[in-house]
RNA sequence: GGCGACGUAGGCAAGUGGUAAGCCAGAGGUUUGCAAAACCUCCAUCCACCGGUUCGAAUCCGGUCGUCGCCUCCA
């Protein structure tokens, strides 16, 4: 069976326990992108959160069906391929084959379905066609408008009024400033396929009722999106689905919290102070990345600024760091036994290890508070590293952080934080952080190697004048028994 | 104008009735050829403000102020 959870749904404003349709079952349907730009951080603060609660969920022993859909026709396409002179559909083909390779890059799992608008034609004609035999869709001039005077539950999701709404644009051919176009009229130039009522192509809302509802059924478990789309898009949502099927379309609605700048404003396309995720990634790994998003609450707004990254690095840094020191050390015999032999700290070491599952675990069973969870994590870390101070910790602690290790590899598999072997890890930083600081190893290897010679030699002078230099260049060096390691400043503190 | 969310240390951020997790920054110490890393200690008598409920509230209720989101495309 798989474990209970709870989790907030923006539609009671409220923590509730989780109930599948089906038991063990979970289908999810998450809003992705429109593809008419790069990926920026805040489309990927909604992508790391829902993959990483799918992994989760998967890991709980859910059987997860995720659909993440691709807006492929839409206005903002149209307008973006108008200026560039590109066939829209092109255009979004183009974006869809982008994004994929900032998914990947990031360590998104591939959703169970990736329906594209273009190839729902046929379910979203249906879709319409359900809505105007039913009267809650009317016909003018080959666009077809959703009625919401028809459905008087309209706006029960955002908890709008449908009267005292800001209604700036007069669209001519509405009966109601808030009905919305299903099906719109092509005009001049334009993409578009035929249909009952004439050329034309789907409105923003109405494709992902058709694919959730084709990909999943008539009622998700679970829809999820940003929080900026609850209104009007997850509303329109709700009308047009629950209009033609008579069941709810959705039994809990999950959004995540926006990207805010240092203003206090979100990140926004039309404010246009947008990262992306490509040049992001040149520069931090994908796991700084992650932990930066899963290190708060995802529905909290997150300030995003310089220092973001760099500080979820060095978080991630030191958690990699912590797993390299648990992995050196040896030993055998029974944990409880080598524990009792090497004191308190090697005890508390178990006593974590052991608490941390549940711990950890039962953080995300309460809507999904990796940020509680993390912390658990870093108390872990701690833990290992001050029993790392005993001197016979490396030799005989094998056996002591065999569970930690073992609780470290479980937040690689529930969230993908963790999930690479440590040497993989440093060498994607020093490669990404010399890049961003225009560093080169080789000259940086040659200068260690030059002052290893020199300690070798007793020069103390000539060492600390090279690692001087080096740290003006923002190159740490670290001397152990083992050797001269090095890595890069992560802030800069000047 | 309507709907909604939020205000916790220098920065970020958990905590939703029982006496303030965690990360970063800062100060002192252990360690080190010197450093770095790591560890230890310190760093919010207090959770925007004012009332109220309670044996007890950051946590519940009312009010005030402030910030943000949505109402137009938005993850």
């Amino acid at each position: 069976m798989p474990a209970p959870f709870r989790i907030y749904n923006t539609a009671s404003r409220t923590v509730e326990a989780f109930k599948p349709i089906t038991p063990g079952h979970v289908g999810i349907y998450v809003c992705g992108m429109t593809v008419y730009d790069r990926c920026h951080m805040g489309h990927a603060r909604a992508m790391v959160v829902f993959d990483g609660f799918v992994r989760y969920l998967r890991f709980r022993g859910w059987s997860v069906n995720f659909v993440r859909n691709f807006t492929d026709i839409d206005d903002k396409i149209i307008a973006r391929a108008a200026e560039t002179g590109e066939d829209p559909v092109a255009l979004a083909a183009r974006f869809i084959d982008a994004f994929h390779e900032d998914a990947e890059a990031l360590g998104l799992i591939r959703p169970d379905a990736e329906p594209k608008v273009s190839d729902s034609i046929d379910g979203i004609q249906a879709l319409i066609s359900g809505l105007v035999e039913k009267k809650h869709a009317y016909v003018n001039a080959g666009t077809v408008w959703f009625d919401v005077k028809s459905l008087p539950a309209y706006g029960k999701l955002s908890g709008q009024k449908v009267d005292e709404l800001q209604s700036p644009d007069v669209v001519p051919g509405k009966k109601h400033p808030a009905d919305f176009a299903l099906w719109k009229a092509v005009k001049p130039g334009e993409v578009s396929w035929e249909s009952p009522w004439g050329p034309g192509r789907p409105g923003w809302h109405i494709e992902c009722s058709a694919m959730a509802i084709g990909c999943i059924g008539d009622t998700l478990d679970i829809h999820g999106g940003g929080l900026d789309l609850v209104f009007p898009h997850h509303e329109n949502e709700v009308a047009q689905s629950e209009a033609h099927t008579h069941k709810p379309f959705a039994n809990y609605w999950m959004h995540n919290g926006m990207l805010t700048m240092a203003s206090g404003q979100k990140m926004g396309k039309s404010l246009g102070n947008v990262w992306n995720v490509q040049n992001a990634l040149k520069e931090f790994p994908a796991e700084a990345i992650r932990l930066y998003y899963l290190g708060a609450l995802y529905r909290s707004p997150l300030p995003w600024g310089e220092d973001a990254l760099p500080e979820a690095m060095g978080g991630l840094c030191r958690l990699y760091d912590a797993r390299e020191v648990a992995e050196a050390m040896s030993g055998k015999g029974n944990p409880t036994a080598v524990a009792q032999d090497l004191g308190e700290d090697a005890k508390r070491v178990l006593s974590l290890s052991a608490a941390f599952e549940d711990n950890f675990l039962g953080a995300l069973d309460e809507d999904f508070n990796t940020a509680k969870a993390m912390a658990y994590v870093f108390e872990l870390v701690r833990a290992i590293n001050r029993f790392s101070n005993h001197k016979k910790a490396k030799k005989r602690g094998g056996p002591v952080v065999a569970g930690a290790l073992a609780a470290l590899d479980l937040v690689s598999a529930a969230l993908g934080v963790l999930s690479m072997d440590v040497e993989s890890y440093q060498e994607e930083v020093k490669n990404k952080r010399c890049c961003a600081m225009g560093l080169t190893r080789e000259s940086v290897e040659e200068q260690i190697s030059e002052r290893t010679q020199a300690r070798a030699d007793k020069d103390w002078a000539k060492s600390d004048t090279i690692r001087d230099a080096l740290d003006a260049a923002g190159v740490v060096l670290m001397d152990c028994t083992e050797g001269t390691s090095w890595r890069l400043r992560i802030c800069d503190t000047q």
